[in-house]
DNA sequence: GAGATGATTGTTACT
DNA sequence: AGTAACAATCATCTC
C-alpha cells in the first residue's frame, strides 16, 4: 500500500495528513437551486428512469447525497417505519442535508470523491478503447457493409 | 401483472 | 458557460 494517491485533479484530498482543516475546494456556494429551477422550468424531462444496459460506458457513480441517502434512509425508516416511499425520504433527507453542516457532508463528498476518481479512470480506459475501436459508440456511419 | 413515475441533490458530459 | 440528463431507490400509479 504505498502511497496510491495519484489523483492529480484539484480534489486532491491528500488524506495522509491528519488533515486539521481538510482543505476541500468544493464549491458548495449558496449559489444552489439555480441547476433545478432551470430542470423545473423546462419540466424535468425523463423518457424513463431505467437505465440503459450500457456496459461500455461507466455510469455516474453516485454522488455525495445519495451516499448520505443511503446512511439516512435505514436511519430514517427506523425513526419513520410509516414512511415508506423514497420520495419522502428524499424530501426529509434533502431538507436535512441542507441542514447538515460542511464537516458532516464532507464525509459523503469524500467518498464521493474517491468513487469519482474510479469514474474518471474507468472513463479514461473507456475511451481509450474507444480509440482502438473496439467500441462503435460513435452513430456515424454503422453501416460498415450493410 | 408489469412497467413507468416521481422526488432528492450532485456530478458529469455535451454544446 | 450553461444546460440537459442521469445516478439509487421504492411505494404508488397507470394501463
Amino acid at each position: 500500500m504505498a502511497g496510491k494517491a495519484k489523483r492529480k485533479t484539484s480534489a486532491s484530498a491528500s488524506p495522509s495528513s491528519s488533515v486539521p482543516s481538510r482543505e476541500l475546494v468544493f464549491s458548495i456556494k449558496t449559489s444552489k437551486g439555480m441547476k433545478r429551477s432551470l430542470r423545473q422550468t423546462n419540466s424535468r424531462k425523463r423518457p424513463k428512469a431505467k437505465q440503459k444496459i450500457d456496459a461500455k460506458k461507466p455510469k455516474k457513480p453516485p454522488t455525495a447525497f445519495f451516499y448520505f441517502l443511503e446512511d439516512f434512509r435505514k436511519e430514517f425508516q427506523e425513526q419513520n417505519p410509516d414512511v415508506k416511499s423514497m420520495r419522502d425520504i428524499g424530501k426529509a433527507c434533502g431538507e436535512k442535508w441542507k441542514t447538515m453542516t460542511y464537516e458532516e457532508k464532507v464525509q459523503y463528498y469524500d467518498v464521493a470523491t474517491q468513487k469519482r476518481a474510479e469514474f474518471d479512470m474507468a472513463m479514461a480506459e473507456y475511451n481509450k478503447k474507444m480509440e482502438n475501436g473496439e467500441f462503435e459508440e460513435t452513430d456515424e456511419e454503422s453501416d460498415f457493409d450493410e
